[in-house]
DNA sequence: CGGCCTGTTGATGCTTATCAATTCCTGTGG
DNA sequence: CCACAGGAATTGATAAGCATCAACAGGCCG
């Protein structure tokens, strides 16, 4: 349901692929050397797109935290995900934080268009950004309509994955939930991960509670599924297991 | 969440407004007195835009349970509501079909871009659509992009809505999605309504059971705050108090 | 070393699922 | 028009799962 090439939370730090030998032509700045350059967005665009771009947008470091859009504010800025984790949160009626989304490297958030912001967006790790004003960005994609498209796909992409996790949200039991989400966290990949959320975060996106969490994970610890070195790494063990607890195919992953 | 001008479920049935006598120049055909004409994503297009997407598109009566598109299988279309109901639906690992979205009148569902459908597109009641190619409709999108500005607004605004029901999903009570649900179906509008889904249906989309349902339905109406003359509609009595129930705020509607 | 925050573990109660029985519609055929 | 059958909805009894309340353990930083 998030993040990575279309993922919001395979929060693999996204090993930045150097290829630094390869300069293309047209793109001299810091286009050609980011690191989401074939993921996000942008890759959508044609070289000399890719440089009109980079004229109006700018990278910005956001530190664990840091808000960029607050809810009710005008939403006047889009921003593309380098590295790091953006978290879409919003207020409940009772005062407590609800997250509604995480988008990570390569994923973009914010309002193309926009209007006013339904939730805040904010950094749950340093992470660092590349932001356009809405009205540029908008004006740049009236001559760049693939950069519409590419939203477009992105957007339709992702209502695919929030439908699916609404299943597990509304049908899914404590450990199915706490399964998917460390299948998501884990990605394709093996070996030693971190973890980007706390267990009370875990639990404000699983719609649990710290405890039920907690629980969820020692089960699966003593199961021998997953290990838990410190309180912010993990490692799965038996990926089999996982999904079949998660109860989620191999062919219908969240992301 | 659902329906109406961006709602998934405003079910009102879109009493026609029949300004049959404004016949604008251009558009002579069915589009000319398409009941939602300035609801659906059509009402983004200049005259002449509707024109030529007019001769693209044709009308189809989906009878009730009729399916459009099956999970899995290639996307080749994508359709406006004109009346009725779409279910979005996927068949969940247990064999149990999950209800995960439904689009009202003025309303679109399909894929623009083609590709591989994630979930069964079928109509709940009888349901006129208008269906495009997704293969012609991108081509005529590139022709106008104004359609693109507003796939993508409608996909936003759905994506902010979806967020908002897997806020009731992860953390509401049963009594509180119930209300959520019923304060959805009611709209704006006041008098006697009609309640498309059937109790098993609702309890799919809340991601509660059949009995859950029934139970949280006498409760509202032995507290005077709705009627329930037939099965199949409903009268709310007392706004505020549903809405006080849903714990959604008047400015936080689910539409 | 001690305070503080995060996470874990335990005991209990509430909410909702589940199983089961009954009633209420709706449509069908006599 | 009425009787009947079959499905949908309601209601009741019980049990499972998770939240809640509470106590305790383990890092981390002063």
């Amino acid at each position: 349901m998030f993040g990575g090439k279309q993922m919001y939370l395979s929060y693999d730090t996204q090993t930045v692929q150097q290829d630094a030998d390869v300069i293309e032509p047209n793109i001299t700045g810091r286009c050609a050397q980011c690191s989401v350059r074939d993921t996000a967005i942008c890759s959508s665009l044609s070289r000399n797109g890719l440089g009109d771009l980079q004229k109006i947008g700018r990278r910005r470091l956001l530190a664990k935290g840091q808000s960029l859009i607050w809810e009710d504010d005008e939403a006047t800025v889009i921003a593309n995900v380098l590295s790091g984790m953006l978290k879409l949160s919003s207020s409940a009626s009772n005062g407590s934080e609800q997250i509604l989304g995480l988008v990570g490297p390569g994923g973009f958030a914010g309002y193309p268009h926009g209007g006013k912001a339904h939730h805040n967006i904010a950094a749950m790790v340093e992470t660092e950004i590349c932001v356009f004003p809405s009205e540029s960005f908008s004006r740049f994609a009236d001559d760049h309509p693939e950069i519409r498209i590419a939203l477009l796909d992105r957007s339709l992409a992702e209502l695919d994955r929030l439908r699916r996790w609404m299943v597990l949200l509304g049908r899914g039991s404590a450990a199915e939930r706490v399964a998917a989400l460390l299948v998501d966290f884990a990605g394709d990949g093996t070996g030693l991960r971190s973890l980007p959320l706390s267990r009370g975060q875990i639990a404000e996106f699983a719609g649990l509670t710290i405890e039920t969490v907690s629980r969820q994970f020692t089960r699966l610890k003593t199961a021998g599924i997953i290990t838990l070195p410190t309180r912010d790494t993990f490692e799965v063990m038996d990926r089999d297991a996982l999904l079949a607890i998660s109860n989620l195919h191999h062919d219908q992953l969240l992301h």
